[in-house]
DNA sequence: GCGAAAACTCAAAGCGCTTTGGACGACTAA
DNA sequence: TTAGTCGTCCAAAGCGCTTTGAGTTTTCGC
C-alpha cells in the first residue's frame, strides 16, 4: 500500500492524504480523521527512503564504533548509551543507523556517511585527546555532537562530558583523609580524553593533599577485567604495594577486586578501592550500600543528553556550540575504609 | 555533488555515469576509469535514499533489542554480536539500522519496520520459546534470521544457534565424572529458549549419570554479576551446597565467584564451577589456562554466520529455510577440579 | 443576495537515482 | 555494397513521497 493508492481507496489525491498524515491544518479534521484511520486499517507507514528524498532529511542518526586494529574491542559501556539516545530519537522520529569500522577506515567512513546522505547527524565516540573526527567533521559540516571532549582540539563543537578530573580528584582526596598515601591508578587508554582528565584529576587530588605521585602505581590499557587483575596484582605484589586502587571502570575493579582476593586481602579493610560506575545494566553495584564505592554516572542518561543535544543541532546547526558538564556522584560502598598503617 | 552534476562535469549522461559506477559492461574501460576518477575526486557517492528508492532495495538490516518493561536491560552481548555481523554487512553494502523498542510496542515497530520499507531484513534476538515474532515475521513476508531457536514455534524459518542442550549436557557429564554429584545451575531467564535449553542439557545429563535434580539447585534470572552472586551465595550457605556449579555467562560466574571467595572457598578446589563463555571482548577468560572451565562458543563469530545467512536469504528468499548449529567447545580452565568429598 | 475571505482539495513538479528501450556509429561478414 | 552485430551512449519514465501554486466550494458579513 502506498500513498497514491490509499488516496484512491478514499477518493481523495494524494496531496491531501500527505497533508492529513502529516498534520497540515489546510485539511478539515473530518478528513483527517478518515485518512488517519484508513491508514490504519491499512497499516500504511509512508516510504522512509521516498520521504526522505522528498524532504531532504533522513530522520536518521549516525552513531560509529571504531574499532582499533590492535584491539578489536567494543566497549560494553555502548550498549547502554544507545539504550538512552534511543529513547529521545523515537520520541522524535530518528532511527539509527550504526556503523563498526576499523579505526583505518574511521575519517573515509564519516566522508561516506555525509556523501550519502545517509544521517543527518553523528554522534562521535570514545574521542582522543587529539581527536581528527572533529575538525573533520566541522568541515564536512555535518552536525554531530560529542560524547566525551578532546582537549587537544581547538574548535569549537558540541559535546555532553561527565567531570571526570573533577570526581577522579574527588575520590583521591577522600582517599588521603582516610589515610591513604600510596594510592594506585588503573587507568584506561590514556590515548582516550576522559583516561587523561582522570589522571589529571588524580594527580591533583594527591598534590593539592601534598603528596607527589608514582610511575608504580599508574597504569593504562584497555579497560578490561584481566587487564584490571594484572595490574592490581602488579601493584599489591610489589615491595611498596598501595593502601588503595582507583579504577576506571566496574569491570576492571573487578578485576583488581580478584587479584585482591587471591592474595587473600579484604576489600575496605587491608585495601580500598574506588570504581568509577557507569551504570551499566548487568553490572549493577548494588542499592543503599553498592560493593563499591564509586563515582557514578550514568552513561544512559548521557546518551539521552547527547541524543537531545543533536537533536536542537540539527534544527539550528548555525547556533553556538552547546555543552553540558555532567557531574559523577560519589557514593560510598563497602570497598573503602580508613587505611590500616597511615604511618607507614 | 549529485549524479546529474557529475555527469555534465564529464559531458556524459546520467545514466552512463550510472552504469560506469555499477559496473555495468555496456561502458568502455577508459570512460569507466575517466567516471570512477572524477567521482573520487568529488567525493562523490549516490544518494542512499535515491538509490533506494530507485532500486527497491534499502541495502540495511534491521536490528531491534527489546527491552523488558520489568528491566530495562540491554544485553552486553549484542555489542559483540554485531560487531561480526557487520563484518559481512559491511563487505556486502548492507548497513545496520538499530532500533530499542519496549516489549509493548515490539509488534508494532516490525510491522512498522516493513511498512516504512526501511530494511531489507530483520535479525531477531533473544527468541522466547513460544516467540511470536517469528509467525509474525513470516506472515508480514520480510527476510529474517532468529539468533536463537523458537522450540516451541512450528514455523520453519531461518536460524543460527548455538547447542546449548549438548554443551550443558556434556558440562554436567564432566563435572559428574569428577565427583561431583550436587551442581548447581545458575541460568539466564528460561523464558528464554537458550536458558531453557541449557537447562535440559543440564538436566539430561544428570539423568544419564543417574542422578536426580533438585528445584534449590536451579535458578533462573536476567544474568547480572550480582544475580550470580546471590544465587550463588544461596546455593553454598543452604545446609546442602552443591559441590559445582554452572553458571550460564562470564558475568553471572563473576558474581558467583564473589559469593564463593567471599565464603572463604577456592574456586576448583573448594568448589567447581563451569561458566558459559561468549567471548565477549572485555572478559577474555584467559588463554591457554582459562580462569574457568567453559562452554566456549563466539558470538561475534554467530554474527558472522546469522548476517550471512540473512543476506543470502535476502537474495533467495523463497529458499528453503536455512540452519546452523555451532558447537560450543568446553575449555578446561582453573575452576574445576576433582569433588573434594565424592562419597559424602 | 453578493462579493470576499476562508476552507478545502488537487495537479504537477521535483527529490536523485536506476533502468528500459532505443539511437548512432563503427565494425564485421556475406 | 548491404545487412547485421557490437560497442557506446542517451532520453525519459518511474521509484513514493512532499510541496508549491492554484482551483473549487463553502461560509460569512453586510
Amino acid at each position: 500500500m502506498n500513498l497514491k493508492e490509499l488516496a484512491q481507496s478514499l477518493g481523495l489525491s494524494p496531496t491531501t492524504v500527505s497533508r492529513a498524515l502529516n498534520g497540515y491544518p489546510e485539511v478539515s479534521e473530518a478528513t483527517r480523521r478518515r485518512v488517519l484511520d484508513a491508514a490504519d486499517a491499512h497499516n500504511y507507514r509512508p516510504d522512509t527512503r521516498a520521504t526522505a528524498l522528498a524532504t531532504g532529511r533522513a530522520m536518521r542518526i549516525g552513531h560509529v564504533i571504531t574499532l582499533s586494529s590492535r584491539h578489536e574491542m567494543v566497549n560494553p559501556v555502548f550498549a547502554d548509551f544507545i539504550t538512552g539516545a534511543s529513547e529521545v530519537y523515537s520520541q522524535n522520529g530518528y532511527d539509527i543507523a550504526l556503523s563498526v569500522v576499523s579505526d583505518a577506515e574511521e575519517a573515509a567512513s564519516y566522508r561516506a556517511l555525509a556523501a550519502k546522505r545517509a544521517v543527518d547527524g553523528i554522534v562521535v565516540h570514545a574521542p582522543r585527546i587529539d581527536d581528527p573526527r572533529i575538525d573533520l567533521l566541522n568541515e564536512i559540516g555535518l552536525p554531530f555532537v560529542v560524547h566525551g571532549r578532546a582537549s587537544a582540539v581547538a574548535a569549537s563543537y558540541c559535546w555532553v562530558d561527565v567531570n571526570n578530573r573533577g570526581a577522579f580528584r574527588r575520590a583521591t582526596e577522600f582517599l588521603v583523609d582516610l589515610g591513604h598515601r600510596r594510592i594506585g591508578l588503573i587507568n584506561g587508554l590514556e590515548q582516550l580524553d576522559f583516561a587523561m582528565r582522570r589522571r589529571d584529576g588524580y594527580l591533583a587530588g594527591l598534590s593539592a593533599r601534598g603528596l607527589s605521585h608514582e610511575a608504580a602505581l599508574m597504569t593504562s590499557d584497555e579497560m578490561t577485567e584481566s587487564y584490571g587483575y594484572l595490574a592490581a596484582r602488579r601493584m599489591i605484589g610489589s615491595d611498596t604495594p598501595p593502601t588503595a586502587i582507583l579504577a576506571a571502570s566496574i569491570i576492571v575493579a573487578m578485576g583488581a577486586r580478584r587479584a585482591i582476593e587471591e592474595r587473600g586481602l579484604r576489600l575496605g579493610r587491608d585495601i580500598s578501592m574506588i570504581a568509577h560506575d557507569d551504570e551499566l545494566s548487568y553490572f549493577d553495584n548494588g542499592g543503599v550500600e553498592p560493593n563499591f564505592t564509586a563515582l557514578r554516572s550514568s552513561v544512559r542518561d548521557a546518551g539521552r543528553r547527547v541524543a537531545e543535544m543533536l537533536i536542537s543541532r540539527i534544527a539550528a546547526p548555525d547556533d553556538p556550540p552547546l555543552s553540558e558538564l555532567l557531574e559523577a556522584d560519589l557514593m560510598l560502598g563497602r570497598s573503602t575504609g580508613p587505611a590500616l598503617h597511615a604511618e607507614a
